[in-house]
DNA sequence: TCTGGGGTCCTAGGACCC
DNA sequence: TCTGGGGTCCTAGGACCC
């Protein structure tokens, strides 16, 4: 009565150290940590010792003395990455990916050609390691957030089926870490109320959370405690954001030293972004820079911008970080600046406007005038020429983003 | 132990308009 | 002159995920 579960979630397990692992030999059944500074991904062999993601490396390697520590090879997880996905799309058309090593797949209507949702996990697990030699781990449930939970539970190398009239049996005896979207921060607020395992948040009912946690976050956490999740496997989802960021140390930087990373930093943005192309094929455009900084005592600051209209012209793009930047050089001059990131968000927001240009249609050379200062004002590579006119003789110019 | 780099979503307050 | 609600947009910050 509730359905049937044919939700995947197939994750791969210490994605960045099996590839490491299974292109050195040397490396097999060692503790590895990808990374040095930080640790990016770390063994299983690592982890039984303590060692975890997002931990210091000297940290890392006190808890794990004998680990092999290599670093990071992004083009090889990429190219494997692929390779994982093109077996995803080999097993359903109904893939929704979350990051590189993770996914959703949605398997329901295959009985007949592919077999049980059980049956085609297998087999996609059978097929990445045979195909691209990595361990992965797969959770079968009836919503997508308990066949993640599943794929956690069944780790590493694993396959775990949750029936759907055994969902709350299996899911209330987990610990609220386990709730998708429970941090640290939500963690301590729900312990602090004596609450530890799903089954207790279940019992608390949802007005109390909604008041401890905020609306969204609250009700979320009550539908998931209840086994509830209606969201569907969802294809062809866009990022709606890029950024860049780089560490910059403790020491000194000049504002021309600043100047010269930020712009280092939009210019690949803006080959990126242009770089990226919508399902219709037109370039992908921006309207909100936004600023990030890190300073010496680890508190963090935004500055954005939203430009009148989007668009992908790096120099009106860099324009807006050096004026964010600018506004910001009291706090870095203040603190000390460690960290310099850019993002570029309202990915495809509104990408033509209609502007009222007060001019009489026929003054020919005065129309380019205008319409020139308007490409230069707002970096748009193309404006329309005006296609009708408006009351008051104004003219409707729908300007369009940069086409590469 | 002084902490990477890439993202998503939510919240709250202020400006502005009707 | 004072008073109001509702809606949208923008900015900044925070929590969370991999």
């Amino acid at each position: 009565m509730r359905g049937e579960a044919t939700i995947l979630h197939a994750d791969l397990d210490a994605f960045y150290a099996s590839v490491e692992q299974r292109d050195d030999v040397r490396l097999r059944g060692c503790p590895v940590i990808v990374g040095g500074g930080v640790v990016l991904a770390c063994s299983y062999e690592a982890k039984a010792c303590g060692v975890r993601t997002a931990m210091n490396g000297r940290q890392a390697l006190a808890l794990c003395p004998s680990a092999r520590v290599v670093p990071p090879r992004m083009e090889a997880y990429s190219e494997a990455s692929k390779a994982v996905f093109a077996v995803f799309r080999d097993t359903t058309p109904l893939v929704e990916p979350i990051s590189i090593d993770e996914a959703f797949l949605e398997v329901g209507g295959l009985q007949k050609i592919a077999g049980s949702p059980p049956e085609i996990a297998e087999t996609l697990r059978r097929q990445v390691a045979a195909d691209v030699g990595l361990p992965i781990t797969v959770g079968v449930a009836r919503t997508k957030f308990l066949a993640k939970v599943a794929s956690g539970v069944g780790k590493p190398d694993g396959l775990l089926v949750v029936p759907p009239d055994r969902e709350l049996a299996f899911l209330h005896p987990l610990r609220v870490e386990r709730l998708w979207g429970v941090g640290a921060v939500t963690a301590g607020k729900l312990h602090a109320l004596g609450v530890r395992t799903v089954g207790e948040v279940a019992g608390l009912g949802e007005a109390p959370l909604v008041s401890f946690l905020g609306p969204a976050a609250g009700r979320h956490l009550h539908a998931l405690a209840h086994g509830l999740d209606p969201r569907p496997v969802q294809t062809g989802t866009h990022r709606r954001s890029i950024g860049s960021q780089r560490a910059l140390g403790r020491r000194y930087r000049s504002p021309e030293e600043l100047d010269t990373i930020l712009a280092g930093t939009v210019d690949r943005l803006g080959r990126r972004l242009r770089g990226s192309s919508r399902e219709d094929g037109r370039g992908r455009v921006c309207r909100t820079v936004v600023l990030r900084l890190r300073f010496g005592d680890f508190t963090r600051a935004t500055r954005s911008h939203t430009l009148p209209v989007a668009t992908a012209h790096t120099p009106t793009l860099l324009g807006a970080a050096r004026t964010l930047l600018t506004t910001a050089l009291p706090l870095i001059e203040e603190k000390g600046v460690t960290l310099l990131g850019l993002s570029l968000a309202n990915l495809d927001g509104d990408d033509a406007v209609q502007l009222e240009l007060p001019l009489d249609a026929h003054s020919g050379p005065a129309l380019d005038v205008a319409l020139d200062a308007v490409r230069s004002r707002f970096g748009a590579a193309s404006v329309n020429r005006a296609t009708q006119l408006g009351r008051d003789q104004g003219l409707s110019v729908p300007l369009l983003p940069e086409h590469e």
